[in-house]
RNA sequence: GGAGGGGUGGCUGAGUGGCCGAAAGCACUGGUCUUGAAAACCAGCGAUUCGUGAGGAUCCCAGGGUUCGAAUCCCUGCCCCUCCGCCA
């Protein structure tokens, strides 16, 4: 959420700062309905502040055994004034609150102009694009051998957009996850975390799925409430600051996490129906970081070296590119997201999203730090990025690393998880 | 699932329907003392919000209710703890 103070402060700059992420906010609706708050919440706050006063004399009157029933007379209709005020003070709020939470975070200054993917800024590349002397396959067929990726048999199990992975695809599945989980905590200090796969609504608010966005996601009835299927381990990991106020020498805090992520890909119909690029249910290596302000800026180019490090180590060629405005998503001020060579796309597909949200989601979460030069709770800064989508970083591997004959090489990093096996 | 006990400031922990935004301790900040530090002593020290300011409002898990007045009484929910049962 932004600062609404701010908003309330210049409403038309925040409107055109927003037009760059091509959200339009409702100025005028806004300014109006600012203009009642303040009327309603003053008023509210007399009453208030009548009635304090009033019951507290009534208070005095009895310890001094004074008659107390004139004193009564006079309150007797302050308490269906005050209730009638607090109502459409609740009323105002709600309709502010709906505004403020719907609102995206602003882009940074430094974000490209742009619609959609078509404008976003390739910042580097890594790695040499594969030439085969033959032709390559795609990972499907690649996965078909020895039924090593079984679409068919998820689909009767559960339905499109799952798969099953047997044998040495499976292993190298979940090789490639604890690699990744080692190199962030081995080599990028990270710290290994294990959270829940199911969240409540609070946490989703927290990180901005909700109220926006419940359409992406898989609801769990349980008991009067619902649960909700994570779509990415940012959401636990950064709800672990919600409401807390941190100590400054416990900072930055820095987890890394491995979790399914789930995700109803509701506008994606028709879209990367085949293979395993999109699918309900895929395994991610997540990096969050909680910061202090002056250092978020950093916090995000170290993310996205370590996201790039893996890939590195992977010998997968990719790209870097900075997210335009209209391609942003809401709750990050900047984004890069990191692109791996897909051969049998002939194309760079996005592997890594890593994003600076500022104190958007620290102000929804109230998540703080205690600021030792002021003595004062702080909003803090959070971070996200994946390191890296797991899926696709097998596809990738597959794809890139193929012979001839259909075997895969394992990349020299990989090896020591996969049980010294040079290729499969 | 059954039976009990709890949720109070950064932490621990008192709290009678009005004198409670809340005792006390710890932590923290400033000062005295000291070559410096520690200790001791003195002082300060919750958050959010409205207002130029004086000051006002709100917050004692959450949401309702009773009352002129609720941290305190009642109801519902959530969470934690103890015992019993069941169980990966």
């Amino acid at each position: 959420m932004l600062d609404p103070k701010i908003v309330r402060a210049n409403p038309e700059d925040i409107a055109a700062q927003l037009l760059k992420k091509k959200y339009v906010f409702p100025v005028e609706t806004f300014k109006a309905l600012e203009e009642q708050r303040r009327e309603v919440q003053v008023n509210t706050e007399n009453l208030q502040s009548e009635r304090n006063t009033q019951s507290k004399s009534i208070g005095k009157a009895k310890a001094a055994g004074d008659d107390i029933a004139p004193l009564l007379a006079q309150v007797s209709n302050l308490g269906a004034q005050l209730e009638e005020a607090k109502a459409s003070l609740v009323e105002i709020n709600t309709k502010l609150d709906d505004i403020l939470l719907g609102v995206p975070n602003l882009p940074d200054p430094e974000v490209p102009e742009g619609v959609d993917e078509e404008d976003n800024v390739e910042v580097r590349r890594w790695g040499t694009i594969p030439s085969f002397d033959f032709d390559p396959l795609d990972h499907i067929e690649l996965g078909n051998r020895e039924k090593g990726m079984d679409f068919e048999s998820a689909a009767k199990i559960t339905g499109a957009r799952f798969v099953v992975l047997r044998g040495k695809i499976a292993r190298m599945h979940r090789a490639l996850i604890q690699f990744m989980l080692d190199t962030h905590i081995n080599d990028h200090g990270y710290e290994e975390i294990y959270v829940p796969y199911m969240v409540n609504k609070e946490s989703l608010m927290g990180t901005s799925q909700l109220p926006k966005f419940e359409e992406d996601l898989f609801k769990v009835p349980f008991g009067e409430r619902d649960y909700y299927m994570i779509p990415t381990a940012e959401v636990p990991v950064t709800n672990m600051v919600r409401d807390e106020i941190i100590d400054e020498a416990d900072m930055p805090l820095k987890f890394t996490a491995h979790t399914p992520c789930f995700r109803s890909e509701a506008g994606a119909s028709g879209r990367d129906t085949r293979g395993l690029i999109r699918q309900h249910q895929f395994e991610k290596v997540e990096m969050i970081q909680m910061v202090k302000p002056e250092d978020s800026w950093q916090a995000l180019e170290d993310m996205t070296s370590h996201a790039e490090n893996i890939l590195k180590k992977l010998e997968l060629p990719y790209r870097v590119i900075n997210l335009c405005g209209g391609d942003l998503g809401f709750a990050a001020a900047k984004t890069y997201d990191i692109e791996v060579w897909v051969p049998a796309q002939d194309k760079y597909r996005e592997i890594s999203s890593i994003s600076n949200t500022l104190d958007f989601q620290a102000r929804r979460m109230k998540a703080r730090w205690r600021n030792s030069q002021t003595g004062k709770p702080e909003l803090l800064h959070t971070l996200n990025g994946s390191g890296l989508a797991v899926g696709r970083t097998l596809v990738a591997l597959l794809e890139n690393h193929q012979n001839a004959d259909g075997s895969i090489n394992v990349p020299v990093a990989l090896q020591p998880y996969m049980g010294g096996l040079t290729a499969i």
